[in-house]
DNA sequence: TTGTAAATGATAATCATTCGCAAATACAGA
DNA sequence: TCTGTATTTGCGAATGATTATCATTTACAA
């Protein structure tokens, strides 16, 4: 096993960070927010490793949210929700992607399919209210 | 009716390009399929003109593959495809987002959802044979 | 020790996208 | 037909996210 040992510190750090979060944070969020217990941690060695991880299916990229990508080890289908106004990527954990989805788009496309994301857009509870108030001069 | 005359001939023509297409093409294909009718077009005003488009809701990205958008000119929810081999995005028009989904996602936020998307990956027909073709030597 | 392979930091390079500004264009009214 | 104004555009520089390069460090095995 590749954990304890060996030069896999940082490496292990930023899997466990991004496990342990549900805010599917962007490569730069990661960087920061390790940085603090990590102070020697290099950007490059983030984003090679988030490729590391993507390519051997632990980390997936679930979103970009302007020009950025957002980042989850939730690589299981799943269902989110962007808001345009403040950016937060939410996990939708009470709603699953209908099994029987995935095996018509099978049949569609005629080829494999691997992985499946259902994204909704629109504003958060949050930036709802804000923008009510903020309405009141129309 | 923002048509026919003053300076709309780049821009129709951009909007044009991407109602008549179903390949959800970047920035840099519209450039530069239309480049051949419209030589003096510029990457500014085709990305200038997206943007537009976008706030408009005459056009939504649909998808980010590679770092580079893809564009459609279908802004109702739909369902696409899109092969990690070669970068094909593609409509899945005998599927839909179930309705349901929309609502059930609305009360989970509490807030206002615009639009949604549902996305698969994997490899299409063409790709998939490919693979097992190369995959001999295994 | 010593050699080897893998991981990293720093920074330069790349690529998609946006910005700034001056020139071109379309149209309304004198 | 001129003139003013607002819009659109082209060009090229600037930005921001991501990747590549390369020398250094690290871990481990012989």
């Amino acid at each position: 096993m590749e954990s304890a040992s060996k030069n896999f510190r940082k490496r292990n750090a930023i899997l466990l960070y991004l496990m342990e979060t549900n805010a599917h944070p962007s490569a730069e969020t990661i960087y920061t927010d390790l940085k603090t217990q990590i102070p020697d941690l290099s950007m490059a060695t983030v984003y090679r490793n988030l490729n590391r991880f993507r390519a051997e299916n632990k980390v997936c990229c679930v979103a970009t949210v302007r020009g950025t990508e957002r980042f989850d080890a939730n690589t299981t289908p799943h269902v989110h929700f962007i808001c345009s106004h403040c950016d937060a990527v939410i996990d939708l954990k009470e709603m699953q992607v209908p099994e029987s989805l995935s095996n018509t788009a099978a049949e569609c496309v005629g080829g494999r399919v691997e992985n499946c994301l259902l994204t909704f857009t629109g504003l958060c509870k949050a930036c709802v209210q804000i923008q009510e108030k903020g309405g009141e001069t129309a």
